[in-house]
RNA sequence: GUGGGUGUAGCUCAGUAGGUAGAGCACCAGGUUGUGGCCCUGGAAGUCGCGGGUUCAAGUCCCGUCACUCACCCCA
């Protein structure tokens, strides 16, 4: 048997209906936001990620999956989509019509990780981008969209942290502080914090090991160190979130792992996840369009993770509801002749309807309509086509009526469609 | 990449001191000769992850391997 390849999965029919509600609410929201789709490729060349992620970080270095196509291009699947949007609203000179572009895109990302719970080597994000607005208003305007989602869908136990990077001025004396900081430290760290002092100290910050997390307490705070411009940015940020009632917590600690994070980073942790916590993720990246090659238009942005909030939700029990529906039980090759007919018609009256297409008892065909939880079974044999009237049943309140054969499609649809509750009563709060 | 746990029917699992497999749920049929959910009866369904070894005999012991899973790491 060929089986999935490790860490990719199937998303099954059982689940596909909350993925599409999911994507169905946060459309909604983004386009209320003034958000236009975009769709971009899953393949791009590998050093438009190099160049956005950095080519130091873990997921460019060994978590990407490149490979050389025919023409010896270097080609990657797309580990995020921030860099891939960047490159589009380059590409398509986005910024000429209007420096101002609210961009967002779902769709599948790869790392090749190692498996484990909410992390998967083929992972779903939707991914909303602000470009052209250096307001701090922007950064807290797009976490207020994506705690405005959370709520959507009724999501508890999150909460939000946000911290500030500084920029290309401040962030560089701060790096230099923790260093010093760090230099005469090294018997109080891990190994890995070892490397990491060297590498990128901030994230010394992230380590779980007790004795760093010890040493780190005492360590110098970037907020702390931001450059006035840097830091009355950071205050609107919250200002903005205070105003709008939406909670959170500073956190220092807060380092995010791609390189083209500057000022605002914010995340939203869920603790029902377990180690893989964070449910959603983002910050400013005001370099990163001009390194790209294009203007120098500042950005923002964040990404949901899907299959982590997914995950969330189906531990919340989530009752979606469903459409009404009918079944049509035939005995007899004359009636199954007739409802075969009838089955197309009432399909065409868009309303959900099925019959068994195999020659069984009426008594399987009940249970099967049971099993399907058809709201109506109508029941057609060769006594009721001589007769000239079927028999429509209810299946919740068992009671049972006669339907005549002339017109019966209309008939029935009127007889029923009243009771059919749409799934559009997400009218939530 | 590193470590722990687990791999037996579609699902959840049992399998005792090694003697070639069992339960519950689900499925199919019958009990009701034309009526679902409950109940009863019967049926179908397993390369015991894969490969090798020890043994008269391995689901059970040993080695290897793969997969799943959780954690480290990293991040959504």
């Amino acid at each position: 048997m060929i089986k999935l390849v490790r860490g990719f999965k199937d998303i099954l029919p059982t689940e596909t209906a909350l993925w599409q509600y999911v994507e169905a609410t946060v459309r909604e929201l983004l386009e209320d936001f003034g958000f236009a789709e975009l769709r971009i490729p899953i393949l791009e060349k590998t050093e438009l990620f190099a160049r956005s992620i950095g080519a130091g970080t873990d997921i460019v270095e060994k978590e990407m999956y490149t490979f050389t196509d025919r023409k010896g291009d270097s080609l990657t699947l797309r580990p995020e989509a921030t860099a891939s949007v960047v490159r589009a609203y380059i590409e398509h000179k986005f910024y000429a019509k209007d420096p101002v572009c609210k961009l967002y895109t779902i769709g599948p990302m790869f790392r090749r990780e190692r498996p484990q719970k909410g992390r998967y080597r083929q992972f779903y994000q939707i991914n909303a981008e602000v470009f052209g607005l250096h307001d701090p208003r922007a950064d807290a305007e797009l976490i207020l969209l994506l705690m405005k989602f959370m709520n959507r869908l009724d999501l508890s136990g999150i909460v939000l942290h946000i911290n500030s990077l500084g920029c290309h001025k401040c962030r560089p004396h701060f790096k230099d502080d923790l260093k010093t900081f760090l230099a005469n430290r090294s018997e109080q760290l891990c190994s890995d914090c070892l490397r990491r002092r060297d590498e990128n100290p901030l994230r010394i910050f992230d380590c779980k090991v007790p004795t760093c997390k010890e040493t780190m307490t005492d360590a110098p705070s970037i907020l702390d160190r931001l450059c006035s411009k840097c830091r009355s940015h950071f205050n609107t940020v919250q200002d903005v979130l205070k105003m709008s009632h939406i909670p959170y917590e500073t956190n220092h600690r807060l380092v995010r792992g791609l390189d083209y994070y500057t000022r605002t980073t914010f995340e939203v942790l869920a603790g029902a996840l377990g180690a893989q916590d964070a449910v959603a993720g983002g910050g400013r990246y005001d370099g990163l369009v001009k390194a790209l090659g294009g203007p120098d238009q500042p950005g923002v942005g964040f990404a949901i993770g899907v299959d982590r909030l997914i995950e969330l939700l189906a531990g919340q029990v989530q009752g979606l509801e469903k459409r009404s529906h009918l079944f049509i039980a035939a005995l007899g090759v004359r009636a199954q002749d007739r409802a075969f007919q009838w089955v197309q018609d009432f399909r065409m009256q868009r309303f959900r309807t099925e019959m068994d297409l195999e020659d069984r008892s009426l008594k399987s065909q009940m249970r099967r309509a049971d099993k399907l939880e058809a709201s109506y079974v109508l029941i057609v044999g060769d006594r009721e086509l001589d007769e000239g009237a079927a028999v429509l049943r209810n299946m919740t309140t068992k009671e049972q009526e006669r339907v005549p054969l002339r017109g019966l499609v209309g008939f029935v649809v009127s007889r029923i469609k009243p009771t059919t509750t749409g799934r559009n009563n997400e009218d939530r709060r």
